[in-house]
DNA sequence: CTGAAAGCGCTAACAA
DNA sequence: TTGTTAGCGCTTTCAG
């Protein structure tokens, strides 16, 4: 079942050296004589010989594979970026596979050991591990995707997070709302989420509002923390006077809050405004729509790649960070509100 | 930057041969003293050694590397099937990447590439190639997922198409509706698609009710789909007379029809029934909901890895087809009618 | 239980 | 332009 034909048959074929096959099916440029060239040509044609680049890539190093790792494949910001470096990085000749790990670190682990054997050409991840040591003793170009703005002396890409939370932390706060709440996570890299509620608390203080600890929720990035929130929420105690906004993490969240708020007589963006970041598809069609913020995915991925090519070219050039601004999507879950 | 320490210096630092480095690290079994073994480890640890299973899977046939292969990393059906394969596959010892195609033969050739040039143990594909010959020749275990009832000698998981079908038209009888009309596509893959229409005549007949040729239609599934069914339905003379409900191909066109509808008035739900397939996360979130069959992703995913895994153990047992049934969700956008 | 030797399939000097 | 000779890092007989 398994392939079986290797050069050296091809070569016995074709009448010619092992050599020979090997400048042919190599990109390296050897020359070959027309007469040759024909011959081998012909003779892989007839075994049916495919090239063995896992052999190949023994030798010479470079394996044209590259890894996209990403921490929810079902996530379709994740997704999208992934695409899009693919689009760029295949143009470059090489092939790109997709790691899904769940936010758990058994199975970051797992994609860090093929990357160390030697299996990947490069990188592009959203890891979180903070250890960028590790990831240099990988020995393999690495991009991190995300908006560790305190990482140093490694390529980074990603979503101006600050900037993102202070867009809509001032649109709902333009809208009217006064008692604006937060949601976002503390799992995995604390450090990393910490800007959304860093950001937060500097909006509030700027603006002269005391913050209010029970509004400031602490759920998981996804449906189960959606519904986790709106629980939160609703098991607060006079939570109509307390909270007229909330700020959800992510989209995903936004989404299952809004639905699970509903099942309980609430509703977004009459009852209490709500505000996503990412733009998922899905988002355009929830019921009320989703107001958020849009990361750039497609500007991400690509810079992902651009940044991991260049490195692949030049391991030794200086680290780039690459921060791209989000953008306001206006929609249905979030009202104007008059202030008295 | 790349690693360099082999088993070679492991082996001169633990003052044995490479051999017995090998039989530590190898998980082959082969028999070690446990003073050797002690020394071993404590060169690997010395060294910093990582083993490069590129290598190793030069030697031994196995990479412990699995692809599977989807047409849109995108959409949310796909990425939980390969989530719920990853899950069953790392337990067996693999690693799992996934490869997107956008629907590109050129994209699946480069996956196809890499396979025969031997980089994965295995696949999990969709694919729009019907060259199952072809798919042998790789000459690496492969299973399909899909609705391809017609391929034969390869193993298949999917959605039975044909009871996920009966299901929703018997669901729509039911609940009283009469004159139920179908949506669906007949390009791309048409054999596979028309069963769905072949059911729904067979499902006419066997309730003795005379098809109505002006209530078929045909679209793509897709949004632009959804929009062309709301026109063709409504340019159907005294439509409300003529159709009481509507078995949409998929859930996208299902939700975009709807949209189409209730901008010219008409509510899904109300004046009209509407189901789609697929169950995708978007459709618990319009108004209404809807009424859908869902197709059991994280089954056929799971069913996937145990096939390709007993192919892997057994290249040559007879091939094998899983088909799943689908679930009825019941939500919004189907009436209860009643029968005078 | 251990070491020596022979590859896995390919590429990369080096001569010719 | 070609063939010869060494490996890439590991596994795998086969003796001992």
């Amino acid at each position: 079942m398994k392939p079986k034909i290797s050069i050296i048959e091809v070569a016995r074929h074709a009448g010619v050296s092992k050599s020979t096959v090997s400048r042919v099916i190599a990109d390296s440029g050897g020359s070959v004589s027309p007469h040759a060239l024909e011959k081998v040509l012909a003779a892989i044609k007839d075994l049916g010989y495919t090239k063995n680049t896992l052999a190949a890539g023994l030798r010479s190093q470079k394996t044209w594979m590259i890894l996209v790792m990403v921490p929810d494949i079902t996530n379709p910001y994740w997704s999208e970026i992934a695409r899009a470096a693919q689009d760029r990085l295949e143009a470059e000749g090489f092939s790109v596979v997709v790691g899904n790990t769940d936010w758990l670190e058994s199975r970051e682990a797992r994609y860090f050991d093929l990357a160390r054997s030697g299996r990947f050409d490069g990188m592009v991840i959203n890891s979180v591990t903070n250890d960028i040591a590790m990831i240099h003793r990988m020995g393999v170009p690495v991009v991190l995707v995300g908006e560790r703005a305190e990482v140093q002396n490694i390529d980074t890409v990603g979503t101006d997070t600050i900037m993102a939370t202070r867009l809509a932390l001032e649109y709902l706060w333009t809208t009217g709302h006064r008692r604006i709440g937060i949601a976002t996570s503390e799992h995995g890299s604390e450090r990393f989420l910490s800007f959304r509620r860093r950001t937060y608390e500097g909006f509030l203080a700027e603006k002269g509002v005391a913050p209010d600890p029970g509004i400031v929720f602490s759920v998981k990035l996804s449906d189960e923390g959606g519904r986790d929130l709106a629980r939160s929420l609703l098991a607060l105690h006079d939570w109509r006077s307390r909270v007229d906004a909330i700020f959800c993490g992510n989209d995903i969240l936004a989404i299952a809050a809004m639905d699970a708020l509903r099942e309980a007589g609430v509703e977004a963006g009459k009852d209490i405004s709500l505000m996503g970041l990412d733009d998922i598809p899905a988002a355009a069609n929830t019921r009320p729509t989703l107001t958020t913020v849009r990361k750039p995915r497609a500007l991400i991925g690509a810079a992902a790649a651009e940044l991991l090519l260049a490195r692949i070219g030049d391991p030794d050039r200086p680290s780039e960070k690459r921060l791209f601004p989000g953008e306001l999507m206006v929609r249905g879950s979030v009202t104007e509100r008059h202030i008295i």
